[in-house]
DNA sequence: TGGCTACATCAATGGTGGCTGACATCATGC
DNA sequence: GCATGATGTCAGCCACCATTGATGTAGCCA
């Protein structure tokens, strides 16, 4: 059995977090949470540019973090909420073993 | 009552967010969970100069992450898990908003 | 059916912010 | 006083973001 100092940790995907590090994809992850939408919604949400919400819906959507359903013309946009879940529970392990070390002042020697 | 779609979302912080968006930053972050270290350590086990270090320190203290307890001449630096549990749980949020948008197939009607 | 409008994406450019590294400064312990 | 750890500041570089222009595609209507 493994202490959950020696266990392995999953560290939080850094590319996956600094896809979501940015203000206006935040904000189409957050609009999208609510309601599925297409790119014409986005853009009277937030009033960005169609091509410059395109650009980050496919940054988005190389993450992993989106979907796309096509629709007549339009395309609509959904989260996925596995990913979310998984970066979640990554910073919830990162938390749960920072409280350990602290509880227990696990501290490196002083050279 | 408010439906989980209606009810007020915490979105993470983007300035939170972008903090941990950096791999050398997350590499700290990692570290620092398993063990309080001092900059010293942190050179050794990143192989970053520590200018470096130090600046990328600032920023996380500066957001809360991290915080110090000096040590003679050493400064130890250790996690504030609370921070990175509300992170967590600004996601989780996120994500269990999204599952019941796509099981209850909510979408904004195509104008 | 043919043309047209609107939605969506891709490719390319310019500008801005962030990261890194070198130097200087301050604090601490021997 | 000297050596070492730690931080602050500044300049250079690079990646990322927003905009522009062009292309492709799906529906609408004469």
């Amino acid at each position: 059995m493994l202490t959950s100092a020696e266990a392995e940790l999953t560290p939080p995907s850094a590319d996956l977090v600094r896809v979501l590090a940015d203000p206006l994809r935040l904000r189409i992850v957050s609009l999208l949470a609510r309601e599925t939408l297409c790119t014409t919604h986005l853009v009277e949400e937030t009033g960005a540019r169609q091509t410059n919400l395109s650009n980050h819906l496919r940054v988005l959507r190389e993450a992993g973090v989106v979907e796309t359903e096509p629709c007549g013309r339009f395309t609509y946009y959904k989260l996925r909420p596995e990913v979310l879940d998984a970066l979640a529970g990554a910073f919830t392990e990162l938390a749960g073993t920072a409280r350990t070390t602290i509880e227990t002042d696990r501290k490196r020697p002083c050279p």
